[in-house]
Order: structure tokens, then sequence, then C-alpha cells
DNA sequence: TTGTCTCCCGAAGGGAGACAA
DNA sequence: TTGTCTCCCTTCGGGAGACAA
């Protein structure tokens, strides 16, 4: 068994200790998922301090407790724009998480604002890559992970036939820049492609468990990049003993409260995994949504979910209700203000509300609102941003 | 080898998640170490925001912002009703930390604060105990834990010594309730005590290395309880991925804040082993610094500082200084405003600025204030509480 | 094509006394 | 009294093909 010259565990390059360096897209976006997509830099977004807030419940898996103060001031929605974003990771977890810079801006322009609709470029970067859920035997201690053929020739350096037992060595960088090598051989009667040596300190370093996804992306400059998918979404972290939860939620909206008075800058951490809360959409993108479609109850649509492998399926859905998710606190909100119900049976936790920008409405000719009793009580006015804004 | 009936590892009776039941106090204060005392329920303290915002800092190894709002309203002292202590401890690290709720209480009447001198009873229970500080043999994979002799016998169940070599099977409870069960053999040659099989277990399981510190209590029910202290006080944690440090900081001052305006509840934590930041000072202690003793530049004094092997020393020093340690955001604060230098160097990190409850005057005939030059530059009226509170 | 088993053999490590600081 | 070493022997677990789903 031949130990690479920087004998166990990963290599790494960097001077990392958290993560501030440049992450690689790529790779950041492959393990975020395929139906994340962040806002360009210097557009317009709108940010939802309820989703935000939602989002660090989450994450403490706490409710969010009802003494929280009102921030009166606070609007349940705010036209930022989006002055910087940084993609992270977490050092413990390989967790991906962005952090992004906003300045709430002046909304007297309404028509400015209505009129912005830069086209939604996704800068989500296409490569070639591969995901395979770990079994039992790719995480067992006895023996390493079996490549899928395709896979393996679609993204690995072809490994020379002409050789009894065909092996090279293969090393792959994950978000943090370190470096895992991995012995690659094609053995075994029937011929199969195996990852070997290096293999079981990968699965123990990243604390991996059958049902865990790995993937691999050959970039284009034909360097290996590896990534890790956790199956369990238990919000994994802390009942932090640094701060309450209460303090955390205050921070949050106090901080948004001050950035709002004095059109200053801001913080905050999106955390694509943690819960399905994209609290900063961009700004073309709701206006599309809010003001493109009709809504009604009864209406069907269709809307994306994430496979396992990193596909994405549409399920298709019927708005059952429209209500604000948080009267008391975020009146007149559009966030998950869609009360829905599935046609099939949920894989996974299919969500119960949902915002008007995560849905596709389908327009069948003969089902155009045909009843008016069902709009929304408060008759929205086309071309006005929400009353709250 | 035997093993016991649930195989390696802990067992833990108790449904911990996080650390929600009841702590062991005697071993949450055995492992907070010697200096470290709790207000007692029910009794006034005096929050310091500045102290706060300073642990958080120190837990986020970041410094504060600059562009954290001010919160004009926000004194830099709060007099708060301690409704409620729980002791907690990292699920992760076993670090302990304390949560309390605070309640601001309307300082109008001073004199009735002043003349609160409330005995400052410790609760800190007393009990038999034994630290030692790990060899690299003791966390070494071959081979056990050296039990120091005086430890054995006054801590451990005592042995049969009419068997050959005397064996018996110790269980121990940590901060999580969790069971830890170690074989306690008496051979060798010469004899001595050792921990053998379980301990491995443990120190793998506790990430305990060479420099780590155990501590065996024995309590009132003849129980074992065990804790651990790390050597390294790096900030062990987080650059969080959930909140900014800005928000973070943002919170702790909003929520106090809102609080103070309300004479509602707020909660914060106290993580004493992560800073030397005692932020919640009960009144009397406080009132007995600031208001009997009149301190000077040049003024002797001695302050405790912890040893290993859990004792206390006190060192001598001279304040150097008297000064706000933030002018800008919180003026005629008490919070660090004395600098001093040491007769020793330092122990570890000896600080340069103190509190003034934190430190013995002492008080020498011949050392009564004979600079009248030397006094703090805004005469403070004895009898008034701080200026800003 | 690939997940699991079992077998083989070398590495890791627990548990003992020796020895010395 | 106790920290480190070394030796012994068990256990663990990487790495191979067998075999079956």
């Amino acid at each position: 068994m031949m130990k690479g010259p920087a004998s166990a565990g990963p290599e790494n390059p960097g001077v990392d200790g958290g993560d501030s360096r440049t992450i690689n897209p790529e790779l950041w976006y492959a393990c975020a998922g395929p139906l994340v997509t962040l806002p360009s830099v210097g557009s317009l977004v709108v940010y939802f301090p309820q989703g935000h807030s939602e989002q660090v419940a989450a994450s403490m898996k706490k409710d969010i407790d009802a003494h929280i103060p009102n921030y009166p001031n606070l609007p349940s929605k705010l036209i930022c724009l989006l002055h910087g974003v940084t993609l992270h990771a977490d050092a413990e977890t390989d967790e991906v998480y962005a952090q992004m810079t906003l300045q709430p801006i002046n909304t007297c322009d309404e028509k400015a604002l209505l009129a912005y609709d830069l086209a939604l470029k996704t800068n989500k970067p296409q490569t070639e890559f591969f995901c395979k859920t770990l079994t039992a035997s790719d995480t067992s201690t006895h023996g390493g992970f079996s490549v899928p053929r395709r896979a393996a020739e679609k993204i690995f350096p072809p490994l020379d036939f002409s050789m009894q037992t065909p092996v090279q060595e293969l090393q792959a960088r994950d978000l943090h820049d370190s470096v895992w090598t991995f012995r690659h051989i094609y053995r075994g009667k029937p011929r199969r492609h195996l990852l070997t040596t290096g293999w079981s300190i990968f699965v123990s370093g990243k604390k991996l468990l059958a049902g865990d996804s790995v993937l691999f992306i050959r970039d284009e400059k034909q360097q290996l990049l590896l990534g890790i998918r956790r199956a369990n979404r238990q919000p994994i972290n802390m009942s932090s003993s640094v701060l309450s939860s209460d303090s955390m939620h205050i921070g949050i909206l106090a901080a948004a409260a001050h950035a709002a008075a004095n059109s200053s800058l801001f913080t905050v951490f999106y955390n694509p995994r943690a819960s399905p809360s994209e609290f900063v959409v961009p700004l073309a993108k709701y206006n599309k949504a809010v003001y493109g479609n009709q809504v009604s109850l009864g209406m069907r649509f269709r809307m994306s979910f994430e496979t396992e492998e990193l596909g994405t399926r549409r399920y298709m859905g019927t708005i059952t209700g429209i209500s604000d998710l948080d009267p008391g606190r975020w009146k007149n909100s559009n966030w998950r203000n869609l009360q829905v119900g599935w046609d099939e049976s949920a894989p996974g936790e299919r969500r119960n509300r949902v915002s008007i920008w995560e849905i596709e409405p389908i327009l069948t000719p003969f089902f155009i609102c045909p009843q008016p009793f069902f709009r929304t009580k408060r008759s929205r006015q086309p071309g006005m941003p929400g009353a709250s804004a």
C-alpha cells in the first residue's frame, strides 16, 4: 500500500482556517443543488426579513418566539442593491452558504423599479459531473468506493487499458481547496472501477454515511473537484452557546431595520440547504411573478423539486388558499402567502405554503379565473408594489 | 476483553439532544473553574452590554466592527433582576455555559439600590474531586490512564486488595449524563492505579489531547462524575454560517435595549471559559467595589487567577491608568476601565485592563491616595451610581 | 453492471511489566 | 510515585475476487 507523499489525510495548499478564500463556483453550485441560483452582483433584489428569520429558526431548530419585538419601521420586504456575494462552505460540515451584502434603496421611484427587468442570467456554470449516493459497501470499513462505469468514463482521466490491471492516482479538490488522493483501479471479475487507497480517509474525514452523496466534477482545466451532499437534512447545528435565539432574531430584524433607515449596507448569510427559504429574490423575478400572474384559488401550477442524483422534477399542485403566513407580524407579505395542495404525495417534505415566484402557473385557456369570488380579498392594483413596501 | 452490555461508547440514559435537562451543578462549577460564581436567582445584578459584546467577539474571533449602530438609549450598564439561571454544556465540546434571564429594573430609586447589599452567598458546592492534566502517555493509543495514587484513594471506591491484582469497574457520568465505564486496575511493579478498558474510547470521544485535563468528582451520593477542561483556549468555534457577526452584535444590543425600554425579560449566555468577561455582576459586589474603594493611579492590588489543577493564585499589580475602554461607544463605563501592570510576568495571558470588582485593593496605611491629582478626572460623587446609569 | 460477502494479511492499538526520572 | 517504552497478541480494516441481484 503506497502512501502519498503527504501521508494520510487531505493536503491543503491554501491557508484556509475558515473558508474566506475564493471558493470554486462550479463546485459550490453543484453542492447547493440544481435549483439554487444566486442573484448577480449589482442587481436589485427583494429581501424578506420574514424569510431570513425563518431560515435562522430552522437552523436553530427553534420557532420564532412571540416576544420578539416588532419593528414597525421594517417593511415585510426591502428592495436592495446587491453589493456583493461570496461563496462559503462550513469548515466542519462542508455545508455551502453564501454571504450577501445588501443595501436597501429608496423605493420612491416605483416606476423605475417596475421597469427593472434585467435578464435573469443564470450564471450557474454547467460542467461535467457525476453524483452517486453512497451504498453501505461504499462506506463500510472493508474496501473502497465502487465507481459507476459511465461516471468513471465520463469524468475520470482514462486508464491505460494495456496494463493488466489498469491503475492510476486521482487527485481531487474539495470546497476548501483540500486535495484528496485516491487510487483508481479497474479490476475484479467482472471488471469494475474502484477507488481504493485514500477512500476511507475521505469517508471518515467528511463523516460520510450510507445515503450521503459524493459528486465529482471535471472542470474546464480537466481538474477534478469533489463535493459532498448529506442525506439527512436534520438541522445539523448548534443550540448556540453564544447567542440566545431571541437575540439572533432581534439581530436580524434590527440590522435590517437599521440598514433600511440609513440606506446602509448589511450582511446576510443564505444557506440554501438549511431550509427552503430563498429570502433574497431577484427583483426582476419577483416583479415578473407578482405582476405577471393573476393568482386565484383553485389555480393549477407546477413547481420544481430536486431529485436525488442532482436532477430536478416538477410536481403539480393547486392553490388552496391565499393568506399572510404571519398576519400579526408581517402583514400583506408575499412571503409564502400561497397555501397549496399537491397531486402526488410528497417525496420528502413537500411544502404546503409557497411564494408566488417559486411556482409556474398553468394558464389553461379554459381556466382563466372562472370564479371571480375566488380572487384575493384585498384587490391588488396591478402595477403597484405590495402595500407594505 | 469484556465489553460492557452497551458495548462501546457512553451510555446515555437521558434524552439529551442538546443539554436542556438539569446539569449537575457540582460538575458544572468544577468544569467552569474555581473563580466562577453565578449570581443567585432573585438577586439584583449589573449587566454590561459592552462585556457581553466582548464575549461574543471573542467567541467569533472577530473584533467588534465600527459600523454597528449606537444604541443611545442603552446605558453602559443595566441594573437587572436575575429571573433565572440554567446551566448548560455544549453538546459537541462539553464547554460549560450558563443561560441567564434578566429583567432591567427601574433605577429611579437609587438609594434602595445602594442599600442593596445582600450577602454574596457563594452557592458553589464544595465536593471531593481530583483533576489531572493528561500526559502524552495518558492520551497515547498504547495503554490507559495513570491515576495519581492519592486521587484514586480519595475519589474512587476502594479496591479489594485481597485480590492478587485488584480490579473493579467504574462508572462515571459526564455533564450530559452520559455514563462512561472504565476498568480500574491496581497492577504493575511498582503497583499503580490505572484506568484501562474504556479509557481510549473516552479520550477519542471527547477528543482529548495531552495537556487537557480530566476531573473526577465523588458526589454526596457516592456517585462518580467526570468532567473535562481543555488546555488550548483557542476560541473553538464558528465563523457561523447562520448570522453575520454584525447581526450578532446588533442582536445583543437591540435585545438589551428593547428589554430596558420595556422592563421586559431578555436572555443572555454566559460562557465563563470563552473569555474573561464576567458581564453579569451581582449588584452587591459591584456596589461594594465601586463605592467601597477609592481607586487611584499607582494603587497596588491583588487579583486571583486560576492555576492548573483547579486552584487559584493571587498576583500583585499596580493601577497604571483609569480610562474608558471604549470612550466612543461606552462612555463612563466601569467596564474594565482600570489599566494595570503586573509584578510578575504572565502565566498565560494576564490582562492589562480589569474592572474594579475583579481586584482587591491593598490599602496600606502609608498609601491612601497621597496624590490627589491622580484621582479620576470626572470627580465621581460618592453615593451616586455611575453617570450613565 | 454493481452491491455485498468473505478471505487474507498487514497495520493499529489495548494491555502488561520494565525501567527510569 | 508515575511517565515512557517496548513487547505481545488481539482486533481492525484495507484490498482482493466470488457471487448474486
